[in-house]
Order: C-alpha cells, then structure tokens, then sequence
DNA sequence: TGCTTTCTTCATAAATTCTTTAAAATTATT
DNA sequence: AATAATTTTAAAGAATTTATGAAGAAAGCA
C-alpha cells in the first residue's frame, strides 16, 4: 500500500494541486493550512511523507520542520518561493531531504516524492545492500545472488522468491505467502507455480539441487531458507 | 580534521545554501563572491577543495579554475547553470575535477564533495573528472566518452545516460530512475524512451552491440553499468 | 529561414520468462 | 505393504519484456 503523504501549505490551490497529482499516483493524501494543524496531523497520522511549504501561519515552516525533525525522521520536502524566501535558508538546520522551489511544475513533485520515498526505503528499511549465508551473497543492489563469488543470473521472480525466504531465514513460508510476498497482493495463479520456481532457482544456487543446502522443502507447508553451518 | 572547503558563486542565497550543507556535514567553510576573491582566499587559506560556478563576475570561473590550475592542484568542483552551459563543456579542458549542474540537491553535491576528496586522498587512480572502466574512459569534464583512446561522439542524453550509470557500476537503475536523473525530474515523456538511447548508446560504445560488455539489461528491472564481462 | 542533429514515438521482431500440464518420485498414513 | 497425499521434474505454449528500424517532431545552428 502506498503511504499517506501529508501536505502543508496556506495556499488552497496550491494544496489541491499537489494533492490532484499525488492522487493521481496512487498516494493517499493529508492536507492542512498552517504549521500548527501540520504538527497535529502529523503526529496523529503519521504519515509516510510531508510536503512543508517554508511560508505558513501560526507556525512557520521551518520551526515545523525543526520540531518534527526533533520527534521523527519522517522525509521531507520543502516548498520554496524562489527568490524571496530562498535566503532564509540561510542559518537553518532544515534537515530537510530535499526539497523545491516554486514556482515548480507537479509532475516533478511527484518525481521527487517517488525519488525520496525510493532513497529512504533503500537506507533504512531494507538495510545491507546484501545477505551473507556461508557462500552465498544474495546482493539486492545488483540484484543477483552469488555462490562462490561467481555471479548467477535470476530472473525477477526467482530472485523474488530468493530475496523473501533469505530475509527470514528460517522461517517457513507457505506458497501463497510466497505467492504474497514475492509476486504480489493480486496475484491471480496457480500455487504449484511456486514449486516449479523454486526447482529452477535450486538448480541455479544449489551445489546439489537434489538435496539444498538452502531452500529447504517443509513437507506439507512450504518452504523455508535455511543458514548452515 | 575535515578540510576547508571554499565556496564561490555570485548568489549568495546558493552560497548560504551549500555552505549550510556543508558544515552539517562537519566541514569548515569559506565564501567568495566573485573571481578576485576567490583566488585571494585560495592563495591566503589554501582550502582543501573549491566549489566553484562558472559565471563569476569580475573574473570568469572558467579563468579561475584555470589560474589555480597553473598554481596547485586543490580539488575542484565546478556548478553550471542548467544544460546551455553544459554543453560548451565540451571540448573545454578545465581540469576540474567533477562538476554539478543548477539546479542541484544540496545532498548530491556534498556527495560529490566526499567523493572527490576520497578520490584525491586515496590517491590520483581514477584521474581528474573521469571513470576509466577497462579500455573504457567516462570524462564527465570533458562531457565525452573514450574506447581504446578513441574519443567517442555521444549526444547529451546519451552521455547523461552513461554518467549515471558508470558512477556506480554494478547498480541497478530501473527506466523511471534513469529519467530521473539523467533527463530531469520534470521529464515527461514514455519510459521506453530509454530503451533506445541504450541502443544507441551500445551502438557507439560497445564492441559488439548485440552482447554488451558495459551496458548490460536486467530483465524486468532496467539496466546496469557493468565493469567486466 | 532552412538545414542538421537529436529526441520521441510507434510497430514489429526477437528474446526471455512465466504458467500450466502431466507424469514420476517422494513422503506420510493406514 | 499398499494407498493417499504431496512434491519434483520436464516440456510446451502463453505471456511478458526487450531490441530494432524507421518516421515524424522538436530542438539547435548557420
């Protein structure tokens, strides 16, 4: 589900517009008119995103982003009105992940909203660029997985597949969470599909396919990736 | 110790700015505003790296980095205003030692920052301004790629295709990331488009086209740069 | 303006990957 | 040991994704 991008500006118009085109890509979408209802909403519905107009009443724009900045690190970007209010950049440890200054067009707003959300997602959420178990590297920034240092080529399901089970290693997974996970929500196949990826993937990763040292079979259940020793 | 680091341009709203970046991230900074100053301060602080815009006032950025060429071989970083100027890059020999176009994420540029220092520090390997790749030469000052010594033409998006990649070799960029940021953020047009600037692309790089040495496709993801077969 | 280069889009061919099927093999149960 | 349930395997056709050539649009240059 795509997050809930908060957006902050005095501005109606200014706000709908941005809303519009965020809608439009798939973002739910909070909007409030001054610093103070950002901060409330902010902290109530914690959204995934803000989108903080430097200019507000009540609360200015940047002590907003200074106090949200204090309680979390939610993303966000900063709406600019080019040059008048550029200079007050000066001095201000915004702390900011990027940000735009107006007049700007939508569509690059929400190119920059995707680019942060894609930057964040990759620093925080899914940690090391890589998972080492024994002589496999499952590398998610090639996207390819390593035995003995030779590269192996997968194709985008059976990474999927490999990338979901070696997160978890030990952990058994039943098709239809593989299904789930590495496929998608509305997947509309067949189970046994998962079997037959996984035979592929085994011949590719496994020193002998026929009995894995890493993706293991749980009769009855599924499958699980497994750490040897 | 973190170096000093000398900032020029004119704006000095994009001054404050970078040097506010700059000194969360622990540098000492100094300002310039125009040319003469900027070469007072290099000579009388000896800076560890120069930021510096092309369009100067009183003395042009293109005769400063010029200048302080022919007096130490301090590191610089030149800023240039959108793609006019860029182009007139080519063919210039500046000897910078990596540039940034307007408008830049203050975040990018303290990256380039880091990577030009960590450059210089570790040695002069990778050579002012360029990634050399096997008999491949990706000179981003110079705005033009290089096989077997032979100077290839490539148009601006093509080589803008291949800066984004060859930076960082190994990583998968998908078609919405390489219009991102090779075209712009406010690019518009059909993900597709890219496809056929990478043909194009391996068509004058490339030593076989049909089988890549550098530009490989990652089936259902995009395409990475990669630096051996 | 007219000319050249570059960019984008489109249609189709080519390549790769995915799903399904059915039979063989394995494991569990009675 | 026999039966039932589950998994493995190979293979073929379907579906998806990418490569390619060409034409028109757009942008840059003289």
């Amino acid at each position: 589900m795509k997050p809930i991008i908060l957006v902050v500006d005095d501005d109606r118009k200014t706000v709908d517009l941005i809303r519009l085109y965020l809608e439009k890509d798939g973002y739910r979408v909070l909007c409030a008119y001054d610093g103070r209802q950002a901060l409330d909403l902010s902290r109530r519905r914690q959204p995934g995103l803000i989108i903080l107009d430097l200019m507000l009443p009540r609360v200015d724009g940047l002590d907003v982003c200074r106090i949200l900045r204090s309680e979390t690190r939610v993303p966000i970007i900063m709406l600019t009105a080019k040059t008048t209010e550029e200079d007050k950049l000066v001095g201000l440890d915004l702390g900011a992940d990027d940000y735009v200054t107006k007049p700007f067009s939508p569509r690059e707003l929400v190119a920059r909203v995707r680019a942060v959300l894609r930057r964040v997602h990759n620093d925080e959420e899914d940690g090391p660029g890589e998972l080492i178990y024994g002589n496999m590297v499952v590398d998610f920034i090639r996207h390819e997985a390593r035995v003995d240092g030779e590269s192996i080529h997968l194709t985008p399901k059976e990474f999927r597949l490999l990338e979901t089970m070696a997160r978890q290693p030990g952990r058994v997974f039943s098709r239809l969470e593989l299904l789930e996970h590495a496929f998608g929500f509305d997947y509309g196949g067949f189970e046994r599909t998962v079997d037959v990826h996984v035979m592929n993937l085994r011949k590719k990763i496994e020193p002998d396919p026929a009995d894995p040292t890493y993706i293991h079979t749980v009769y009855g259940l599924g499958y699980k990736f497994e750490e040897f020793a």
